[in-house]
DNA sequence: GCCAACGTTGGC
DNA sequence: GCCAACGTTGGC
């Protein structure tokens, strides 16, 4: 089993989006990064459990976990001419992009925030607070993410 | 392959 | 809105 961080924003798509979808489930549609789909395509798989964290907001941090429950498939938005995602350069056969599908484990009662993990020592070494991290999909270690679930109760 | 210009991310 | 740190694009 491994862990993982999704970033998303808020305003897009909250935690609270996800909580409203039908079984709790929902694509992770719209990464255009190609190192985060070389993780959402090769590395993620069912079972897998993950963060929620949502960014570009008046309180950026983690607010919830989810489970990985189908491991990556083209994204769909790729193909569709209507979509914000859409990528003309993206065929059938040749898909560029893709997602993964996860449901919503919980939604923790308060957010852990992006300025509590940084004051954290023990969690100095998540990629989330290295220097120029930009990615919207990161690896997680088992004690960072154990150190994360100690701090919501 | 190099590199400048430009676009994006995301905290603050 | 600012700015650092990337990633992408395209001319050469």
């Amino acid at each position: 089993m491994h862990y993982w961080l999704l970033k998303s924003e808020p305003a897009g798509y909250s935690i609270d989006d996800l909580a409203k979808h039908k079984k709790q489930t929902d694509k992770w549609e719209g990464v255009r990064n190609f190192q985060a789909r070389n993780m959402l395509r090769d590395d993620m798989h069912a079972g897998d459990h993950a963060f929620f964290y949502h960014s570009s907001c008046a309180e950026p941090g983690i607010v919830g976990m989810v489970n990985i429950v189908k491991a990556g498939y083209p994204d769909p938005t790729q193909f569709d001419p209507g979509s914000k995602y859409y990528d003309p350069k993206s065929t059938d056969e040749k898909p560029i992009w893709y997602t993964v599908d996860v449901q919503l484990i919980k939604k923790f009662k308060t957010i852990i925030s992006l300025a509590a993990i940084k004051h954290d020592p023990q969690l100095a070494t998540m990629q989330l607070v290295k220097r120029g991290n930009r990615l919207s999909v990161m690896p997680v270690s088992s004690i960072e993410w154990q150190t994360i679930l100690d701090m919501t109760s």
